[in-house]
Parts: structure tokens; sequence; C-alpha cells
DNA sequence: ATACTTATGTTATATTATAACATAACGTTC
DNA sequence: GAACGTTATGTTATAATATAACATAAGTAT
């Protein structure tokens, strides 16, 4: 029986906390990785990764778009924002849910993970996990099809904790 | 230890084949599958299904129009397409594949089973498996998140085993 | 035939993403 | 500190994906 790892921030996305510390910790990690790779994180990079962790929930290129041209307060063009997202991409920083064409932050960049996501089809909010198990069951997946894995995505649909509470039908349950 | 059952195409998708067996084999389980229902496999929809498996790899929606067009020797609209999109994702037919925007047929509509796709970065290609081992780690991992799941998009991305061939680099590998 | 339902045609537009080129900001070298 | 190279951003236009809204046609039942 093999150790079984797993890494998430399901507790935390899904009941209320100190968010303020979700976005402190978040910007600190992304300050020291930037200057750890001898790249730049500028005010538009820095405000797209805040404006990605107001809330664990994802946010589409326009949405940040709009957000992003009042917290600067001067019109954003679209390349702007897929700059800066493909910026905080390739540092995984951040993460994009294709199923939703959305962004959300990561919340633990530094470590070599599968990008498992558990998105809410209530009230949007999305958790992080990285599952050692998972990743063997898709590594032994791929060795019977004789697959070279390279990269995955994982999407897993369906109702936090938060939504599910007494069967509540409320939809807007605040979450971040 | 429970028993663990993998439903794939994988070997048949990454190897030539008879392919029109494919083509037929998909179009007879769709025509049995629309009378069971009582829902209609018009002209429209077949011809789009029958687009899908043309080959092994998935087609976006523009494509399928342009082809389309052509096979039925008419102007096709995008909102013609993606209504057959619609109706055969409604019957698990075809598969959307999120990181592509693109749609495939599926080879084993007819049972209930998670969607992983094994996507080759070379050729395109896609092979779909369902693995029990693979839902039971995703429910464990839904299960100790208290998330509730109901759906899930699994995409893997790699090399497949013919473009994996003696490490050729031959990227327009065909296949199906 | 009539009304009812379902499918498709048609036009327009929303949403997501990128290409191409211009300018600015920053650092290095002489 | 001026000239240069590099990196980041601004700007304009457009590509690619998807849907809304309404009109017409085709099939079905009474």
């Amino acid at each position: 029986m093999k150790s079984v790892i797993m890494l998430t921030n399901a507790r935390l996305v899904h009941q209320p906390h100190d968010h303020d510390r979700c976005i402190n910790a978040a910007l600190t990690r992304a300050k020291s990785l930037c200057q750890e790779k001898s790249v730049k994180l500028t005010v538009t990079r820095e405000s797209v990764l805040t404006l990605l962790w107001q809330s664990h929930r994802p946010l589409g290129a326009y949405q940040i778009q709009d957000q992003l041209s009042k917290l600067l307060a001067k019109p954003i063009a679209p390349p702007t924002v897929y700059r800066a997202i493909e910026f905080l991409l390739g540092l995984s920083l951040i993460h994009r849910l294709p199923s939703l064409n959305a962004y959300i932050g990561c919340p633990f960049p530094s470590s070599q993970h599968s990008n498992l996501f558990m998105i809410c089809n209530d009230c949007g909010s999305v958790a992080e996990m990285a599952d050692t198990a998972l990743n063997e069951v898709l590594q032994a997946a791929s060795n019977k099809a004789n697959f070279v894995l390279q990269s995955q995505s994982i999407e897993l649909f369906g109702q936090c904790p938060q939504c599910g509470l007494g069967n509540n039908d409320d939809e807007e349950s605040s979450v971040g």
C-alpha cells in the first residue's frame, strides 16, 4: 500500500474564512517566485493575480478586464489581460478551467501537482486538490494504453459542502 | 480488492484499422438508441454524427459546419450545427472536449461511464477510456471534501503509441 | 384541413481569444 | 547620458466559438 498524499484547499474554500490571508499569502508566494525566476511581477500582473484571489470563484478574461479597468482607473484592452494571464499561467500561479473559460488562483503553486478541481454547480466556488492516488490511477491507465502522459485537466462538477447544508435552495451562498 | 473494469477504444484509435466498421457501428447504435427514446435521428443529426466518426480526431463546430455544408450541398449556419451537437450530446452519442472546444464520437454511449480522454499532442487523435478505479478515486476525493460529485471532465494530454514509435518526429501520423 | 409539435432556416450578435504593429519603460554598454 | 537592445504595454482590428430571437417548414394527431 503506497502512502497517499492529498493536498487541498477544499475546507478553506467551502466555508467562511479570513480571506485576506488567502490573498496575502498568494501575493507573497508570487513575489518570491518571481524574484527567484528573475521575472517581473508588474502592477498589471499583480493586479490580475489579486483579482483572481478576491474570491474562490474563477473569473473570465472579460470579467478581469472590467475589474482591472476599475482598479487601475484606466481602460484596459483584452490583450493586456491575456498577457497577464499567460504570464501567471506560465508560473503556475493561476489555472485555467477549460470547461468554464475562466481562471483562478492556485493555492499551492510551488508543489508539482495534478490539477483536480471541484467546481460547485450552485455557488460557483472552486476548490483544488492534489492527490497522489489519482495520479497513480491516471498513470496506470495511460500505461495500459501505451500513452505517454504529459499533462492533464481534471474538473469535477457537483455541490460543495456549503451549498449542500440542509439541502437548502440558496443559489447565492457566499463563498470567499 | 475491488474488481477493476476498464473499457477503452485506445488500441483501436492508435493503430490502423478498418475504420468503416467504427462508423457503421456508431450509426447502428445511434439509430437504435433514438428509436428506443422515440427521438428522431434526422439527416442533419446523422450527418454530424457521421462526420464526427470520420476519424478518431475531434472536430470544432466550424469544421463541422464546413464539412456539413459540403456533405449536404447547401449552406449550413452555426445554429444548425450547434443544435445537432446539443442533440447528440444529450444522448451521449458524442462528447465535448472543453480544452479543445471540439467534439468527438463516443465509442460506448450505452454504458454509464466517466469520460476520460487521452489526447495526443502530436497527431490529435483522442481515445476514450472508462475506468472503475478512476471513478473510485474521484469519489473518494469528493467524499473527503464533502463534495457531492455530479459529473466530470477528465482530459489527459500526451503522446499516443503510434506517435511514440521509434521517437519519430512525424507530426502528421495518420490515425483513423 | 386544422392545430400542435418539433426541426430547421435566417439574421444578428454575444463571448472568448489572438494577430499585428506602435509605443513606452527599463537596463546595459560605451 | 546617448544609443541600443530587451521587455512590457498600448492600440486597432479581427479571428474563433457560441447563442438569442424570430421565421419558416415539416411531421403528427385530431
